[in-house]
DNA sequence: TGCACTATTAACCATTTGGTTAAACAATGC
DNA sequence: GCATTGTTTAACCAAATGGTTAATAGTGCA
C-alpha cells in the first residue's frame, strides 16, 4: 500500500486507465457531494458510493476527508477566480469588458450553479485558513487594471463617480447572488424553473445594461 | 420531566425568570452556532456549552437538534422577510421605496451580519422542507403592489423598460450579496475590515443612487 | 512460473455525537 | 414539614463516522 502514484515511464495501459479512473471518478463524486452537502454534511461512505468504490480505496487515494476537500476546494476556487482575470485584466474598454465580464460570469456559473454557494459557505466557516490559500494558489486576482480604467472615465466625465470597489460588488453581486439565492428568490417571486432560468439567462444583457445606464454621463 | 412549560397565573417570580432565562440562554446561544456554523456543523455539546448548561437539558427544552435548528431558523426566515413587506408593500413613491428598503435592509443585515448565508446555506442544503414553511409562516412576501409600481412608471415613461422580477433581484443582489461574500470579497479587494465596513455603509447611499440612475429616463 | 507492486475489499476500531435515564435539587402548594 | 412538580446533572447508550488493517486480486516483468 502506497499513495504515490505518479506515472512512471513504463507504457502501462490497462491500469493506468483503471487508476486515473477511479481518481476522477472519485474526484468527481466528491465534488458533487461536497458542492451539495457541504464539508461538514458530506460523508465519506457516501463519497465512496457515489463513486462506485469501497471507503478504504477512498482513503487509499486520498489520505483523509480533509486532504480530499482540499483538492475540491482548490479546484473550485481556482475556477471561480480565474474567470476574473483575464477579462478585467485584458485590453477592452471599460463598458465592453463589463459586458464581456458579466456574459462569461453568468455562463459560466451556469454551468456550475452549486459552485458559488459552496465556496462562499466553506469560506465564511473558515476564512483564515481558506482565504489564504486564497492568494497563494493563483495570486490574488488583480483588479488594479479594471479600478484605474474605472478612474480614467470618471476623470473624462465619461462616467459618473463612483468607488471602483463599489461597482466591482455591485457587478459581482448582480451575478452571483441569484444563483446563492435561488431557492430563496424563486419562492419569492413565486416562479417555476422554467421562468427562473429565463431570468438568468436574460441577465447576461440585462446586468450590463443596468450598470452601463447606472454609470454612464 | 415534561416540557410543558406555558406560565400558570400563579405569580411564580424566583422559578419563571431562572426558566425563561435558561431557555433564552439556549436560543441565543443556538443562533450563534448555528448561524456559524450550519445546522450540519454545529454540535448539540457546543451548544449547551455555550448556553452554560449541560447537554440533557437542551434536550429537556428543546426535544432534538432537528426542533432547536427549527427554532433558530423560522427566526431567522422571519426576520428576513418581515422587512420585504412593510416597506415594498407601503404607499411610498418607486424611487422613495427603492432608498427606504435599501437602507433598512443594510441596516438590518450589518446587525445580523451571519443571517443570510446562513439561511441561504440552509434552505439551499433542503430547498422543498425550508421553503414550504417560508410560505405557510409569514405568508409570501407580497411584491406585487412593487411589481405594478414598477409597471405603472414604465408606461408613464418615467423609467426605462425592465422586468420588475429583475429590478428586484439586483436591488436584493446589492444589498445582501457583500454580506454572504464579505470574506472572498474583502480577500479579492484587499481591504481591511474598517475599510471594508466603510465600504457597506456607504453602500445605503451608493445602491439606491445605483439603482436610480439606472432606471430613471 | 513466480516475484514485486499496485488496486481493492471486508472487517474492524476508536471517537464523536445525538439522545436517554435515573437520580439529585429546587420551589411551590398545602 | 412534606408531597408534588418542575429543573438540572452525571452517567450512560447506540448509531454514525472517519480512519485503519490485513488479506485478496490483478498486472507487468524477470
Amino acid at each position: 500500500m502506497q499513495l504515490n502514484k505518479k506515472v512512471n515511464g513504463t507504457s502501462w495501459t490497462s491500469s493506468r486507465e483503471k487508476e486515473e479512473g477511479t481518481e476522477q471518478k472519485i474526484i468527481a463524486a466528491a465534488r458533487g457531494i461536497f458542492q451539495r452537502k457541504g464539508m461538514a454534511g458530506a460523508r465519506m461512505e457516501e463519497i465512496a458510493k457515489a463513486a462506485g468504490i469501497n471507503k478504504a480505496l477512498l482513503h487509499y487515494y486520498f489520505r483523509s476527508k480533509e486532504k480530499l476537500f482540499e483538492v475540491i476546494m482548490s479546484e473550485a476556487k481556482m475556477q471561480m477566480l480565474s474567470r476574473l482575470h483575464p477579462i478585467l485584466g485584458g485590453d477592452d474598454s471599460l463598458f465592453i469588458k463589463i459586458e464581456k465580464f458579466v456574459e462569461s460570469y453568468i455562463s459560466f456559473v451556469t454551468e456550475n450553479p452549486l459552485l458559488p454557494g459552496f465556496i462562499l459557505h466553506e469560506i465564511t466557516m473558515n476564512p483564515e485558513k481558506i482565504s489564504e490559500q486564497l492568494i497563494k494558489k493563483g495570486g490574488r486576482p488583480n483588479l488594479s487594471k479594471f479600478f484605474q480604467q474605472v478612474e480614467s472615465e470618471i476623470k473624462k466625465k465619461n462616467i459618473i463617480a463612483i468607488q471602483p470597489e463599489q461597482l466591482f460588488m455591485n457587478m459581482l453581486s448582480m451575478c452571483v447572488f441569484p444563483f446563492v439565492g435561488r431557492p430563496m428568490l424563486q419562492t419569492v417571486l413565486n416562479v417555476n424553473d422554467k421562468k427562473f432560468n429565463q431570468l438568468l439567462a436574460d441577465r447576461k444583457k440585462e446586468i450590463p445594461k443596468f450598470i452601463i445606464n447606472a454609470i454612464k454621463r
